[in-house]
RNA sequence: GCCACCGUAGCUCAGUUGGCAGAGCAGCGGUUUUGUAAACCGCAGGUCGUCGGUUCGAAUCCGACCGGUGGCUCCA
């Protein structure tokens, strides 16, 4: 083996992975100590995981190290996500390139890697189209056949914004403002600078374009500037790449094999769940076979909630606008919630010039124009019968307009389609005095709600305008608080540990100081943050702290999953809240016998029955487990001759309490066992004349097992403890 | 809400240049009486999302609306 000899009078020492060290001359590439440990390393390393100083930064592989690091060489596996994160920037560079060939009027804006690919904004005056992806897959292809080198140079920050602000890409000059140091980089991919092409970017890189040896442009869709849907609209082209062509074969085919799995193609095939346009979209219509699961579901968590001391209690879907007044909730979502049904006159009808006032504050030009010579018009119907506006001038600016119309009707009374179910539980709490000695009060509610989701948003059963959310809402002492957040981060694991949903992520949803969302005081975020931190810290789970996700009246827990093309979706939630009890002025009577304000805790284990029966149904492929499953047990005959017996074995399956169906048709028993599977019944039960001769049942498993043959009691007792395990224990073992 | 694409039988889909609306599965009736991954014959099923326009003639071309898909934005 070579060794590195130090040159000169400074060396730096590199610890590698295993925990062996290397010296090796002051200004080392991640190249040089690859060549160092071998020739093999040296081929298939692309780039350098360096830790220096407390910081993890990958480098590119002709890059000097930075002095004694902690060195990880990154070769070109499609194993490895650092690896795979450097090809797909790179492979972005070169879709950048090939769209610029061929549309040379292209701004390029963003490209960055993604954890399954790549995408790259850009803003081009024509819009790209399904047919140019093969066009622009083929000039990637040239580039990458070309095998150039992908070259780095740096440049002082004021040449280098000149340079950028005289090529007139203002994306590129907000960039590269943005970013952080005195110098900035630029990546050209080939070695003429100044011919090839080239982009401002922080890097790291591969070294050779021909490193990219399987790539797809996958689709192209809109996007905004800085996800700002007023600035300027860009096209999106999203991408993938590996180093291995296998490998993007296998990641194709598992996506074709993920779509399979989309809850909204099984749960029709296997009769779930309806969506009806008459009904309207967004609202779920849950079939036989799919109330049968969210009953389960129910019963289960009911259980487990009334051993932790709940109470269950019911409410209506609607109230008055006043308690949503107090809540905070309306007016200030009022978009995304169906419009209020107001009860007088006078409220119907301001209520109809504030919608269309709302619709004209949107547009531009003479269709705004237009649009407010209507509202004062109608305006002007509004006060010749009820009078004057208070404090509002007929010259008024659209956005005073709807201000005095918001104010008009603050005294209106009406009604409010729940968003939440939070008030009407406040209301049962504050139904009758409450003392210490009560605390904490624990109300459940499968309580269904209702959204106005915007319509490019809804989708399956995974974002509707209407859900169930199975909510409690539990009111405690500031002491009680802590347990009850632990017990309750306790249950939202456990129940998605029994359901088999391991791979979640947990979110630590914050507050955005600079927003002006949230309701309460600053000193109640403090210490609901405080609260919701440290339980999510003493569970000891993996979470990420996000401001801007926590809820208008509090921060929150949440529990997300991915659905089958990747989207991630909230589930549970677990949600602290001071500032709720304050508005509705709850009180509790403590032992110093004065009044004391409780703190509530909102909490959805499942999140919504709607959403979670949707993921649930993913999860499973439509296959669930014995104590959901919607039929769990056919009885199919091999000929007619057993149907008397078939019938008998039926009428005690169904007896039993297993949920069950016959099939004595006339097929052969091949075709019946194929139909029977694909409907994802967990047991068929052969019926012919040696079971009937032999009082037995032939068990078979959706999954083309035959568990061979058992008599009936043995059969159900099996299946009972199936159930009662959560498929733990199978029948027939296994 | 915004952008792109899509909408034909219960489901999955075909339908050429604008010229008689089709198949498989499912359903119904019959034949077969069947032994473990799709038997056979027949029947029925449609205002081609809706409305308007162009045309001698529209599933096909154009427009609006409704719905869906993907993305953006949003998700209290």
């Amino acid at each position: 083996m070579e060794v590195v000899r130090t040159v000169g009078r400074q060396s730096l020492k590199v610890t590698l992975p295993d925990g062996s060290q290397r010296e090796a001359p002051s200004g080392a590439t991640t190249a040089d100590i690859a060549a160092a440990i071998g020739p093999g390393l040296a081929r298939s390393a692309i780039a350098g995981r360096v830790s220096f100083a407390g910081h993890t930064q990958v480098y590119d592989l002709d890059r000097p190290l930075p002095g004694d690091c902690a060195l990880k060489i990154l070769t070109a596996s499609d194993d490895d996500p650092d690896s795979l994160m450097v090809l797909r920037h790179s492979a972005a560079h070169v879709m950048a390139e090939a769209v610029c060939r061929l549309f040379p009027e292209t701004k390029l804006v963003y490209g960055p890697p993604l954890e399954d690919g790549f995408y790259y904004d850009i803003d081009l005056g024509r819009s790209v189209s399904a047919d140019d992806i093969p066009r622009i897959e083929a000039e990637m292809a040239r580039v990458v056949q070309e095998n150039r080198p992908f070259c780095r140079y740096e440049m002082p920050r004021v040449p280098a914004m000149e340079k950028l602000r005289d090529e007139g890409n203002r994306y590129k000059v907000d960039n590269a403002e943005r970013a952080e140091g005195d110098t900035l980089s630029f990546y050209v991919t080939g070695e003429n600078r100044g011919k090839d092409f080239e982009d401002l970017c922080r890097g790291p890189h591969i070294p050779r374009t021909g490193l990219i040896k399987a790539f797809k442009v996958r689709q192209v869709s809109r996007s905004h500037y800085r996800g700002d849907v007023n600035d300027q609209p860009l096209q999106r082209l999203y991408g993938t790449a590996f180093f291995k062509q296998a490998s993007l074969a296998a990641y194709l085919e598992q996506l074709e094999q993920a779509k399979k799995r989309d809850h909204r193609v099984i749960g029709k095939e296997l009769g779930l769940f309806a969506i009806s346009e008459a009904v309207g979209s967004g609202l779920i219509l849950w079939l036989p076979r799919g109330a049968v699961v969210r009953t389960q579901l129910q019963q289960y968590l009911t259980e487990e909630m009334l051993k932790l001391g709940y109470d269950l209690v019911y409410t209506p879907h609607v109230g008055q606008l006043g308690l949503y007044r107090t809540s905070g909730h309306y007016p200030y979502y009022e978009d995304s919630q169906y419009p209020a049904m107001f009860e007088t006159e006078r409220g119907k009808a301001i209520q109809g010039v504030l919608q269309l006032a709302l619709r004209v504050k949107d547009r531009a030009g003479a269709e705004r124009d237009q649009g407010l010579a209507a509202v004062r018009g109608m305006l002007r119907a509004v006060e010749g019968t009820w009078g004057t506006l208070e404090g509002l001038r007929g010259d008024a600016a659209l956005e005073q307009v709807i201000e005095r119309l918001y104010a008009a009707l603050t005294d209106e009374p009406g009604y409010l389609l729940r968003p939440m179910n939070c008030p009407h539980h406040i209301q049962i709490y504050a139904a009758r005095q409450r003392s210490y000695r009560d605390l904490p009060v624990r109300l459940a509610e499968y309580g269904t709600v209702y959204r106005f989701e915007q319509s490019g948003e809804i989708s399956g059963m995974t974002r509707v305008r209407g859900f169930t959310q199975d909510d409690a809402h539990l009111f405690c002492t500031t002491d009680q608080l802590a347990a009850e957040l632990a017990t309750t981060v306790k249950l939202t694991r456990s129940v998605l540990e029994t359901l088999g949903l391991h791979d979640y992520r947990v979110r630590l949803g914050l507050r955005d100081e600079s927003s002006n969302k949230y309701v309460g005081s600053p000193e109640n975020w403090k210490k609901a943050e405080a609260a919701i931190r440290q339980a999510a810290i003493e569970s000891g789970m993996q979470y990420t702290e996000e401001p801007g996700e926590a809820a208008f009246y509090g921060p929150k827990i949440d529990f997300l999953v991915k659905d089958c093309i990747g989207r991630n979706w909230q589930l549970g939630t677990v949600q602290a809240d001071y500032n709720l009890p304050e508005r509705f002025d709850l009180t509790y009577i403590g032992s110093d016998n004065a009044p004391h304000r409780p703190v509530m805790v909102h909490r959805a284990p499942f999140g919504s029955m709607e959403r979670f029966v949707g993921i649930l149904i993913e999860h499973f492929a439509g296959a669930f487990p014995l104590w959901l499953s919607p039929v769990q047990v056919a009885v199919a005959t091999v000929s007619e001759k057993s149907d008397e017996y078939a019938s008998s074995v039926y009428q005690t399956v169904k007896a039993a309490g297993l949920r069950a169906e016959l099939d004595t048709s006339s097929e052969k028993i091949g075709p019946k066992k194929h139909r029977l599977r694909n409907a994802k019944i967990n047991y068929i039960l052969v019926v012919g004349e040696q079971e009937t001769a032999g009082r037995s049942v032939n068990v078979n498993d959706r999954d083309g097992r035959s568990v061979g043959n058992m008599t009936l009691d043995a059969f159900i007792s099996a299946c009972r403890t199936e159930v009662e395990s959560k498929g733990r224990t199978r029948v027939g073992g296994a």
